[in-house]
DNA sequence: CCAATTGTTATTTA
DNA sequence: ATAAATAACAATTG
């Protein structure tokens, strides 16, 4: 589930933990989530230390306890962070719990496709310094897209979108909204963009993650129906898992196969192979 | 039982 | 050797 916006909203949550102590450290060894670090060191650094401050990128978070210990959590595809007040008893898909003396803070993953890490060290460790610049910073230039999608020339958009080491924290549904809003079609091969598209796709990117974190990171995916109207050019979002989905611009009826190995929903009128 | 799921990575193919 | 396609991972839901 989680992209970009949504990491944002649930990193936002465990905020309410923010200089509150760790007592107590409950988590479900040997599950896969630990696949990246060892739970004893976690549970060992983490329990009396004090939650400081987090951030995202990408589809990352990055929590960083007193003491020197930094954790890093990963969604994957079904994890989400939660607040539970004292006194609740995880359940089978909590693997890492954070109990504070006045919430609990909880990661719970079922397909565990997502993942902890862990790090000691004065200083923030390669796996988070190494994310690509933010698609909002100034490190996302035209050039360096430009010339990453000539580097992927034959690898369809859809496909090359979802490469994270250069458009970190888009995931399937920014990708095809992205290329709904620039009117590019999912096929085209990358490499077959010409330059006024590609100026405008990755304006759309910069367009899309700043929507997204407008309205998605404050309050989830829960938004009101009538928030969609504010929204300038209403989100293909909204449209493109009911059945019948029509292109919130032209009517028509929208298309759903597999490019790149993922669903992707697009607006034949809008968006053509040529 | 079959197919689907907003992610990543290892393996295979080209 | 490089890049693209595919399989695999795991759990749940329809």
């Amino acid at each position: 589930m989680p992209e970009l916006a949504e990491v944002e909203f649930f990193r936002k949550r465990w905020s309410a933990g923010h200089g509150a102590k760790v007592l107590e450290v409950l988590l479900h060894q040997g599950k896969k989530v630990f696949r990246h670090c060892d739970p004893a060191v976690l549970r060992r650094k983490a329990t009396g230390a004090r939650l400081l401050r987090s951030e995202a990128a990408a589809k990352q978070m990055l929590f960083r306890l007193s003491g020197g210990t930094w954790l890093g959590i990963h969604l994957g595809m079904s994890g989400e962070l939660r607040v539970e007040p004292p006194g609740y008893t995880p359940t089978q898909h909590d693997h890492l719990v954070l109990v504070q003396r006045d919430r609990l803070l909880v990661f719970n993953d079922p397909r565990m496709f997502g993942g902890v890490r862990v790090h000691v060290g004065k200083n923030a460790p390669a796996w988070w310094t190494k994310i690509a610049p933010a698609i909002l910073s100034d490190g996302f230039t035209l050039s360096g897209v430009a010339e990453f999608l000539k580097r992927r020339g034959r690898a369809p958009i859809k496909a090359v979108l979802l490469m994270q080491e250069r458009f970190p924290g888009v995931g399937n549904w920014m990708a095809d909204e992205i290329l709904w809003r620039a009117a590019i079609h999912p096929r085209r091969l990358a490499g077959s963009l010409d330059p006024a598209e590609v100026r405008t796709l990755r304006q759309e990117c910069r367009r899309v993650c700043r929507l997204a974190l407008q309205t998605i990171a404050g309050r989830g995916r829960d938004l009101p129906p009538d928030l969609n109207q504010h929204i300038p050019q209403t989100w293909l979002f909204w449209h493109r898992w009911e059945d019948g989905g029509r292109c919130p611009r032209t009517g028509v009826p929208l298309r759903r196969e597999e490019v790149g190995g993922r669903t992707t929903c697009w607006s034949p009128s809008r968006q053509k192979l040529r």
